[in-house]
DNA sequence: GCTGATGCGTC
DNA sequence: GTCCGACGACGCATCAGC
DNA sequence: GTCGGAC
């Protein structure tokens, strides 16, 4: 290789002023880097790649070698100022160049393609609809040159070709110094400024420099080589040194000779590290992977990682990827921010410095809740809405000076349980953890986080060191998605396309997904063309859902990119298609579009349901990716709008379906229960697509059946020639007399299965009383939900008895039906499904079991069809009107809302077993308030049980924030019950307690 | 003042 | 197994244009 | 965050 020209000294003068010396930076010209890009790009192959970097490196060295004279001998003192000046010049410049986005060191330029098209059509005068310039702002449509779409460098190097200077006039300190500025710029808001160096760099660069310019600019090098590969072509120490301090600079200046060692590399007070990570597992592997070796078990928080380095009275906060966020949480207790003065008395007396790592997380003063980072804020921000800044920490790094990492990592979680913190509630806690040492504590674990609706779960080996910035190193993120079958998919039509980017230019590389509104009449949808079941139902309307992009290979993408090619359409806002819908304003709207019918379906994995206002379903996937195209499934059969919604109400939006079956009763390919055409797709293998490795998971399950089974022992015990043969059902809870383990052990030894999880061959599910889970279940409305009188009574009657309204706290529609059916139909008729579940009894017996078990005021004997009619009834009787005279009184102005619905907002799922709500509607009204059936607009105040649990609380808030600005009070039953005490104590009693009082 | 575009940083 | 690139979601900040 | 592909 030539060696690097030295560049005229004309223009590098002002940089090697204000340097005070001349650097090498200063002497390299810009094109010389451009150069290697280019090279490099072309090349093919790690290897390839490696030796021209190399070379450049070590040229840049010999180059220093001449400016400042040979590596200093070590350790003499005389030549300190020597040596930190030779080290301050260093590769650092070229280096920044190199890897445009591991340097943190410069900010954002507020650039990206977009602006860059808009600036250059300004600067060379293109005209606004001249090719060139829709060639720019349309870099990622399929055209002509195939080699430049979807890569705008490349497209901006086309149209630059003959527009710029032949001859390049900037040194590598040059154009470093103007991209300084640039960042400088934009950080003090001064657009203009950007723009003018920018303008600056144009105007001297040519047309290939631009090229890798612009891509310096995008941080995005696209040649092949990056972080990794640049830092160990550098030195052998540069990933490593790097890891600890993520400064370019740094790995520059320390370790610009070859030659030199760094023996100890570590994490130091005041410099960001990156931190160790997990590694996605499934819980069903933790045997293996662990070996019976003990972990310790926590929840996977999800909110934002970050470290907090305390000296003394100074605390420096670090995200993830290095970036300094101490401005917005408080360098000092003493000082602004919104969390360190909350700090203050936070360390234990002897803790004069330490680095933390743990979780950023929101919390809800008001409701005392955690808030996910799913939710609704964004925790780096100071003003978010009633959510302020709680760290949770979870490993110690340093204390007082002392390095951590190489302890195990149970020692860090004793240290700083008891000789570091006192938490400080709401804003600072300690990640709470357990010891384990077999996969079924693990198992249990999870099932617990996932019944909670926490992400997932975090496994370490007990004895793990901290690894920095290591994935692999001892730490597992257990999620239900990593599990095959514990999460619902959702099949959704593709009705847009986008055209992607570099490897995947030049067709739809993603995709816009929509949903069929089933049930809804839309007379406008002239052209919706025939659907392909051809049920004259040409009037589907479909509504946007998410946006995918991942999941398939380039090979299937291909394939059905082939399959649409002649279907896709130029999407035009001002005339939009009529077979979808797009969320208000057009937001998300794609570069083509096809219609439903000439569509495919695809089945979508995500981890949860979210709220979004940029899909008109109001909600959308996260982290969806494509699991198979589905052609086994016309773009009717897709997951409907209502069956969304069902998903969604079912555990949160949480896509996890059900608590992983330990019990080993269900196989890991028969985990789905797809009845009723229902939204879940099933995890067997898609057509056309390679099943996933799944089989290890399966294996590890049937060989450890039994393991964390609470049926251990029990099932021995079953009497196969009991009437419940063949039945299978859920147990949630039991009473008193008759607690859970004891209805199980019955329903065995009648020769029926227990589940913990419902599946599609679970008769039902049997609870006393209707928690949390159950009112889950409810909402999933995919079982019927039984009391236990009902199975205590079968248990007694030696059959199934039919499930009538006496004997249910919900049931399916389809199954009320069934019943009526029955019970209308003539004593002894066959059922015909020939299945002693339906099998209908006599009114009198009815009547006998009715009185027997005590659970039934209305005993009448009669259809069981007449009781239904019951819940209208409650809701008929409750005072919905206001009195005329509710000024002055203590509820007047208010809108209050029970939770008394099974469906939140839902006024036919309204359940009042002991009358206790219709009591309280009433007193409300005599207090003045206004009674809403549902959840409305006007509400202003929501009635929940005192021990509701916090996630139906947010969905509460969810729902009402939804409909209307403002918040609405969450409160319980006293607030309703003080409020209409006279208050003899208060002068005006007219005014109501004060809602803060009363939250749940 | 509001809204849509655009960019940034987090997951 | 490791590295790289092409994608998903959000909230928030800023700015241009109405 | 997720995923596929190249090596």
């Amino acid at each position: 290789m030539a060696a690097m020209s030295a560049a005229g000294s004309g223009n590098s003068q002002s940089a090697e002023a204000s340097a005070g010396s001349p650097t090498v930076a200063s002497r390299v010209p810009f094109n010389q880097l451009a150069g290697l890009l280019e090279r490099v790009s072309r090349l093919r192959g790690h290897k390839e790649k490696l030796g021209p970097i190399k070379e450049f490196m070590a040229t840049w060295r010999q180059l220093h070698t001449e400016l400042h004279g040979p590596e200093p001998l070590p350790q003499q003192p005389q030549q300190q100022t020597q040596s930190q000046q030779q080290q301050q010049d260093s590769f650092y410049p070229a280096m920044r160049l190199l890897l445009p986005l591991s340097d943190r060191a410069r900010p954002a330029y507020g650039i990206k393609e977009f602006m860059l098209a808009k600036i250059y059509i300004e600067i060379l005068c293109l005209g606004r609809d001249s090719p060139e310039a829709k060639k720019l702002l349309n870099y990622k449509n399929p055209g002509q040159s195939a080699a430049t779409t979807g890569d705008f460098a490349a497209t901006a190097y086309f149209i630059l070709q003959h527009r710029c200077p032949r001859q390049g006039a900037l040194t590598v300190q040059q154009v470093n110094n103007h991209l300084t500025a640039m960042s400088a710029a934009n950080a003090a808001n001064k657009r203009d400024e950007v723009k003018r160096q920018l303008f600056a760099l144009i105007k001297q660069t040519t047309a290939l420099e631009q090229k890798w310019l612009i891509r310096i600019v995008l941080r995005d090098i696209r040649a092949g080589v990056s972080e990794k590969t640049v830092l160990s072509a550098f030195h052998p120490d540069a990933e490593a040194l790097y890891d600890v301090t993520q400064s370019l600079e740094k790995v520059c200046t320390s370790l610009h000779y070859p030659g030199v060692r760094l023996h100890e590399i570590g994490v130091a007070l005041n410099t960001p590290f990156r931190p160790m990570l997990g590694e996605a597992a499934s819980v069903l592997q933790l045997g293996e992977l662990f070996a019976g070796r003990p972990f310790l078990l926590e929840v996977k928080f999800d909110g934002e990682r970050m470290q907090l380095h305390k000296s003394g009275s100074g605390y420096r906060y670090w995200s993830r990827s290095g970036l300094e966020w101490t401005a917005t949480y408080g360098a000092a207790p003493d000082g602004p921010g919104n969390l360190t003065p909350h700090l203050a008395s936070a360390f234990l007396p002897g803790v004069d410095n330490c680095i933390l790592d743990g979780e950023m997380m929101g919390f809800n003063l008001e409701t005392n809740t955690m808030g996910s980072k799913a939710q609704d804020f964004d925790i780096k921000r100071v003003s978010v809405r009633g959510y302020v800044p709680c760290f949770v920490v979870f490993d110690l790094i340093l204390l007082n000076g002392r390095v951590l990492t190489d302890r195990p990592l149970v020692e860090r979680k004793r240290i700083l349980d008891n000789q570091v913190l006192a938490p400080v509630p709401g804003r600072l806690l300690i990640s709470e953890w357990s010891l384990a040492s077999t996969q079924a504590e693990a198992v249990e674990k999870f099932n617990a986080a996932i019944e909670s609706r926490e992400e997932g779960l975090m496994a370490k080996l007990a004895d793990s060191v901290y690894s920095v910035a290591s994935r692999k190193a001892g730490w597992f993120k257990l999620k239900p998605e990593f599990v095959g079958g514990l999460v619902d998919d959702v099949d959704c039509v593709i009705v847009g396309g986008y055209f992607g980017s570099g490897h995947r230019a030049g067709m739809c590389s993603h995709f816009l997904c929509a949903l069929p509104d089933v049930g809804e009449d839309d007379v406008g949808a002239a052209g919706g063309g025939e659907d392909d079941d051809g049920d004259g139902g040409a009037s589907v309307k479909y509504l946007s859902f998410c946006k995918v992009g991942s999941g398939y290979s380039k090979q299937t993408l291909f394939e059905y990119n082939m399959k649409m090619a002649q279907h896709w359409q130029r999407f035009d806002k001002r005339s939009p298609p009529e077979a979808f819908r797009l969320a208000d304003g057009q937001r998300e709207r794609p570069d083509v579009w096809i219609d439903p019918s000439n569509s495919f379906v695809v089945q979508v994995r995500a981890s949860e349901i979210v709220a979004s206002d940029a899909y008109a379903t109001g909600y959308t996937l996260r982290f969806p990716r494509v699991v198979g195209f589905r052609e086994d499934k016309t773009c009717r059969q897709a997951t409907s709008v209502a069956q969304l919604t069902a998903l969604r109400l079912r555990s949160q939006g949480k896509l996890a379906r059900s608590v992983l079956p330990v019990g080993g009763n269900r196989d890991d390919n028969d985990c789905e229960d797809n009845e009723d055409g229902a939204a879940a797709s099933s995890t067997t293998s898609p057509p056309g697509r390679k099943r996933q490795r799944r089989a290890p998971i399966a294996r590890a399950a049937a060989a450890r059946p039994q393991v964390g089974s609470q049926f251990v022992g029990v099932s021995a015990a079953a009497d196969t020639a009991g009437f419940l043969t063949g039945c299978e059902l859920m147990v949630l809870n039991g009473l008193e007399a008759a607690p859970k383990a004891e209805l199980e052990r019955r329903v065995l030894a009648a020769g029926g299965r227990v589940v913990q999880n419902p599946g599609r061959a679970t008769r039902c599910v049997v609870a006393h009383s209707v928690n949390a889970r159950a009112r889950n279940l409810i909402a999933s409305g995919r079982h019927d939900v039984a009391t236990a009188d009902w199975l205590l009574a079968s248990l007694e009657a030696g059959r199934l008895l039919p499930l009538t309204r006496q004997f249910v706290h919900f049931a399916r529609p389809a199954t009320l039906a069934k019943e009526e059916r029955a019970a209308s139909a003539a004593v002894g008729s066959h059922d015909e499904f020939g299945d002693s579940y339906t099998k209908p009894v006599t009114p009198q017996a009815l009547g006998e079991l009715l009185d027997k078990t005590h659970c039934g005021q209305s005993t009448s004997g009669t259809a069981a069809a007449d009781d239904y009619a019951d819940d209208d009834e409650v809701e008929a009787e409750w005072p919905t009107e206001l009195l005329p005279d509710d000024v002055g009184l203590p509820l007047a102005g208010c809108t209050v809302y029970l939770d008394c619905c099974l469906l939140i907002g839902d006024p036919t799922t309204r359940r009042d077993p002991d009358g206790r709500w219709r009591e309280l509607a009433a007193d409300v009204r005599r207090a003045g308030g206004r009674l809403a059936a549902s959840l409305t607009p006007s509400v202003t105040h929501a009635v929940v049980r005192p021990d509701e649990d916090a996630s139906r609380l947010r969905q509460i808030r969810e729902a009402a924030s939804r409909d209307q600005r403002r918040r609405i009070h969450v409160v319980t039953a006293d607030w309703v019950t003080d409020s209409c005490r006279p208050a003899g104590d208060v002068a005006s009693s007219a005014e109501r307690k004060c809602e803060r009082l009363y939250m749940p």
